[in-house]
DNA sequence: CTGGGTGCAGTTTTT
DNA sequence: CTGCACCCAG
C-alpha cells in the first residue's frame, strides 16, 4: 500500500471529509525532525492519527519502502484524555483499513505505545523491571504533600531562623497574605509544604544542575541539600513523584537496558523505537524534552512534534513553551542537526470557527507588541479561516452593563433568547468561559444564580466545593463519629491547634443524616463498643475498612448510585487511601516503624498511617498521636485545600445544561456560542515566572539554557495565549461579556477589539 | 464618562 | 496586603 492509496480507503474521493494539501505534506513526512505548528482548529490530531497509519501500514511509497512495527512507534499526549481520543481515532481508520484488506488485522496495534508521557515511563520502568523503580508506589499530588510535610527536615524540624532565612530566597512562593520575608515567625506548615513541593518539583522539570545550585552556596546550598535529602527519603520508603518518574526513566533510557530498549538488538524482532512523535508539544518542559530526544537519539531522529505555541498554558506546571518555540535550536543542541535542515510544516487552515471568529483571534494574539519580540512565537502565517458558514451575519460581539450583576443577567437573557428562538438547539451549545469557575460573587456566582433565575440548568462540574458536599461531609463525620465518639478530643483545649475549622460541621452533618439512618447509627455505636472493650489494643479494622463499611450503609449505599456522589465518594475514598499507605515514622531513628507480630516476633510489615489502636486512656477513642494526626494532617488539607471534582471521563458536557468552565478545561473543545467574561485581567508574575527566572541560571544541560524573556512579559504572554486559547473555541458566535469599566480600560483580555465588533444593547 | 474613596474578597491546572 | 467592583461627585 502506498499513501494514496492509504488517503483514499480513508477518505474516499468524492465524499465530504479529505485532508488538505498542507495536511498530507505532513503525513509524506519522509525522515527525520519534524516541527508542525497548527493553529486551533486546523486538524492536527488527524494529522498525527494519520501518520500512524502511515507508519503501521504503507511499505511501497518513495516516503517509506517498509511498515514499522506497532511496538517501534511511541505516540504522546498531553492528557489521559487525549490519549484515549487518539487510541479511538486509530483504531476507527484502523477499522476502515482492514474493511478493504482484511490481511491488514495481522498487525497488532495494541503493541503501539500510546499515552501521557507519565504513563509510558511508568509501563516501561516496569516492562524492563527497572531497579530504581522497583515495588515503588506511585504518589500523587496529595500524596506528595503529605510525604514532604512528614519527612523532609525543613518542615518537620522546628528551627524558625533557619526556615525564615531559607523562605526569604523564595518570598514570591507565598501570597502577600500568607507570609512576608519580614515577618519574624515562619510561614504555616501546609503553606511551607506547598512551597517546597512546587520547588523541588520545578527543580526536575526545569532540568536544573543541583551542583551548579549547591556550588552557588547560600540558600541555594540549602536547597540543593534539602533536594539530596528528598531523593533519599524517596529511595527509602519505595516512593516516587510524578516529577521523578520521569528523571528515573531518563536514566533508564542511559543504562544497557534501556538503549537495548530504544536502539534494538538488530534482530528483526527488536528494532528499538523506531518514530517518536508528540502531541501538544508546546506544553513540554525540559526534561520531557530530554526524553523525547533521547528516544530518537539514533539517526534518522524520527521526532515529530506538534502544537501550538500560542495555546501554551501550562507554564504553572513546568511546561515551557520555549520548546516549542525553540525546537531546531534543540534539534541542533541534542542531534547534531543544523537548525536550517529541520522540517517545518504550518497548519492554518481553520476549520472550526466563523471567519470572523478567525480573523478577530488572529488579529488578538498579533496585536500586543510582547507577542512580536523575538522568542515570543514561531513565524507562521495568519490563521485562515475554511469552515463553511451557511448565513452571513457578524460573529463577535460585545454584551456590556454598569455592573457585574446587570452584566450576568443580560447574560443569561441572551442565552434564554438564544434557546426560545431556536438558534441553538440545546442549552449545552452555549458555553461560559471564565478564569475561576468557583461560585463566589466575583467569579461564576453571579452568573450562576442569573441562568437559575432564567430557568437554566447549570453545569459547573468543577466549582471546588468538594469539601462543602453533603456526602463528603456526612462520611468524613462519620468516621470521626467512630475515630473520637463525643468529640472528646477535639474538645480539649490541649488539641486546639490540631483541629482545622469546619470539623464540627462535618460532625453535625453526620448527626442529621443518622437520625434518619437506623443502620447507620447502630454500626457507629457498635464500633464505639467495640473500641471500648480493648483498650490499647489494636484494632481488626483500619481506617479505610471503617470507610468502607459506612460506604455500605444507607445513605451513603444510596448515594453510590447518583452519578455526581458517587465520583466524589470515589475522589474521598481516594484521599483516605492516600493518607492510610503512608509510613509512619519511628521518631528515633527516622525509618519507617515495623510492624512485629506478637506471635512469631517477627516483622510482619511496615506501620502506615492506616492502622488503628484503641487508646488506653480513653476506652472509645483511638489513640491520641493518631488522632491528631488525622486531624491535623488528613482533614486539615482535606478541609483547606478546596479539591474539584474529578470529571466524568465519557460526558464532557451533559445535554440540557449550560456549561461554565474555566479557560484551561475548555483547550481542546469547542462550542457554537461562547460567551468569555472576566475581561478586566491584568496580567501577573506568579511563582512560576519566578522560579524560571531564579533556574535558568543553573541549566544542567547547558546547551539547552534558554533565554527567558523578562518575567512580567512572560506574565503578559501567558495571559495573552489563555484568552486566546478561549476565543478560539468558537464555532458560530463570540460574545466578550464585560462591565463598561472593563471596556474602558482595555486590559490584556479587550487590548486590541476591533471597530468592526459589534456591540449587542439587547439580548439576541 | 472619569476619578477618587470605600469595602470586600481572595488563580488557573496536570501527571 | 492588593486590587477589583461599586458608588458618587464633578
Amino acid at each position: 500500500m502506498n499513501v494514496q492509496q492509504l488517503l483514499d480507503i480513508l477518505y474516499p474521493p468524492g465524499g465530504n471529509k479529505h485532508l488538505t494539501p498542507d495536511q498530507e505534506g505532513i503525513v509524506r513526512h519522509p525522515s527525520g525532525p519534524a516541527w508542525v505548528l497548527a493553529g486551533p482548529g486546523s486538524g492536527k490530531t488527524e494529522v498525527l492519527t494519520v501518520i500512524v497509519l502511515r507508519l503501521l501500514y504503507v511499505d511501497n511509497d518513495p516516503v517509506q519502502g517498509a511498515r514499522v512495527p506497532p511496538e517501534s512507534i511511541i505516540v504522546t499526549t498531553f492528557t489521559e484524555k487525549a490519549a484515549r481520543n487518539l487510541e479511538d481515532r486509530i483504531s476507527q481508520h484502523r477499522a476502515k483499513l482492514v474493511a478493504v484488506d482484511p490481511s491488514l488485522a495481522e498487525i497488532d496495534i495494541s503493541k503501539l505505545r500510546v499515552g501521557t508521557l507519565h504513563g509510558l515511563c511508568n509501563d516501561l520502568l516496569q516492562e524492563f523491571r527497572a531497579p530504581n523503580y522497583q515495588n515503588v508506589r506511585l504518589m500523587d499530588q496529595f500524596e506528595q504533600a503529605l510525604f514532604v510535610r512528614e519527612h523532609m527536615s525543613l518542615i518537620k524540624q522546628k528551627n524558625p531562623l533557619a526556615e525564615i532565612s531559607f523562605w526569604q530566597q523564595f518570598p514570591w512562593m507565598f501570597r502577600p497574605q500568607q507570609w512576608k520575608p519580614t515577618y519574624t515567625n515562619p510561614p504555616n506548615r501546609w503553606n511551607s509544604t506547598h512551597a517546597l513541593v512546587s520547588i523541588l518539583n520545578r527543580l526536575v522539570e526545569d532540568r536544573v544542575s543541583v551542583p551548579g545550585l549547591r556550588a552557588t552556596g547560600g540558600q541555594l546550598h540549602v536547597l540543593a541539600d534539602l533536594y539530596d535529602e528528598y531523593v533519599e527519603h524517596l529511595i527509602n520508603n519505595y516512593r516516587c513523584d510524578f516529577s521523578q518518574l520521569q528523571a528515573r526513566f531518563l536514566d533508564f533510557l542511559k543504562t544497557p537496558v534501556g538503549r537495548a530498549f530504544r536502539d534494538g538488538d538488530g534482530t528483526p524482532g527488536n528494532r528499538g523505537i523506531e518514530w517518536v512523535l508528540v502531541d501538544e508539544y508546546q506544553d513540554t518542559n525540559p526534561i520531557q524534552e530530554e526524553i523525547y530526544f533521547q528516544l530518537a537519539d539514533r539517526a534518522p531522529h524520527n521526532l515529530v512534534v506538534v502544537g501550538d505555541d500560542d495555546q501554551a498554558m501550562y507554564r504553572f506546571r513546568g511546561g515551557s513553551v520555549e520548546c516549542m518555540v525553540t525546537f531546531d535550536d534543540a534539534c541542533q543542541a541534542f542531534l547534531g542537526i543544523p537548525k536550517t535542515n529541520v522540517s517545518k510544516y504550518d497548519l492554518v487552515d481553520n476549520f472550526r470557527s466563523h471567519s470572523d471568529i478567525v480573523d478577530f483571534f488572529d488579529e488578538y494574539i498579533r496585536a500586543f507588541p510582547v507577542m512580536r519580540k523575538p522568542g515570543a512565537r514561531t513565524s507562521k502565517p495568519s490563521i485562515t479561516a475554511k469552515k463553511v458558514v451557511p448565513h452571513t451575519y457578524p460573529a463577535v460581539g460585545t454584551l456590556s452593563a454598569g455592573k457585574l450583576d446587570d452584566l450576568a443577567d443580560a447574560f443569561a437573557q441572551t442565552v434564554r433568547g438564544l434557546i426560545d428562538n431556536k438558534i441553538v438547539n440545546d442549552p449545552s451549545e452555549c458555553c461560559l468561559l471564565l478564569k475561576s469557575t468557583k461560585e463566589s460573587p466575583h467569579n461564576a456566582g453571579k452568573y450562576v444564580a442569573a441562568l437559575r433565575d432564567q430557568g437554566l440548568d447549570v453545569y459547573n462540574p468543577r466549582n471546588k466545593a468538594f469539601a462543602e458536599q453533603e456526602e463528603v461531609q456526612g462520611l468524613l463525620g462519620a468516621l470521626l463519629a467512630v475515630l473520637d465518639p463525643n468529640r472528646r478530643y477535639a474538645a480539649d483545649p490541649a488539641n486546639a491547634n490540631m483541629i482545622p475549622a469546619g470539623e464540627q460541621e462535618l460532625r453535625d452533618t453526620y448527626t442529621r443524616l443518622a437520625a434518619f439512618n437506623p443502620d447507620l447509627a447502630a454500626y457507629v455505636a457498635k464500633a464505639t463498643a467495640a473500641i471500648s472493650a480493648h483498650p490499647g489494643d489494636p484494632l481488626d479494622s483500619n481506617l479505610q475498612d471503617i470507610a468502607y463499611y459506612l460506604l455500605s450503609l444507607e445513605p451513603f449505599s444510596s448515594w453510590q448510585q447518583d452519578p455526581v456522589r458517587r465520583v466524589r465518594l470515589a475522589q474521598l475514598t481516594k484521599l483516605l487511601e492516600a493518607y492510610s499507605s503512608m509510613p509512619v515514622l519511628d521518631p528515633t531513628t527516622g525509618k519507617p516503624k515495623e510492624m512485629v507480630s506478637k506471635k512469631t516476633g517477627k516483622v510482619v510489615g511496615l506501620i502506615s498511617r492506616g492502622f488503628l489502636r484503641a487508646s488506653g486512656h480513653f476506652p472509645g477513642e483511638v489513640v491520641g498521636a493518631w488522632l491528631g494526626s488525622f486531624y491535623h494532617l488528613f482533614l486539615g488539607y482535606v478541609l483547606a485545600a478546596g479539591f474539584d471534582d474529578d470529571e466524568d471521563d465519557d460526558v464532557i458536557v451533559p445535554p440540557g445544561m449550560v456549561p461554565i468552565m474555566t479557560m484551561h478545561q475548555a483547550k481542546g473543545l469547542e462550542f457554537p456560542f461562547v460567551f468569555v467574561g472576566h475581561l478586566g485581567e491584568n496580567p501577573q508574575v506568579s511563582a512560576s515566572h519566578e522560579l524560571e527566572t531564579l533556574f535558568s541560571a543553573y541549566p544542567a544541560n547547558p546547551a539547552r539554557a534558554f533565554t527567558r524573556a523578562p518575567a512580567d512579559e512572560r506574565a503578559e504572554m501567558d495571559l495573552i495565549r489563555q484568552y486566546y486559547v478561549a476565543y478560539s473555541r468558537a464555532k458560530y458566535a463570540l460574545i466578550l461579556l464585560g462591565t463598561n469599566s472593563h471596556f474602558a480600560k482595555k486590559a490584556v483580555p479587550l487590548g486590541p477589539v476591533r471597530n468592526w465588533v459589534r456591540h449587542l444593547t439587547q439580548p439576541l
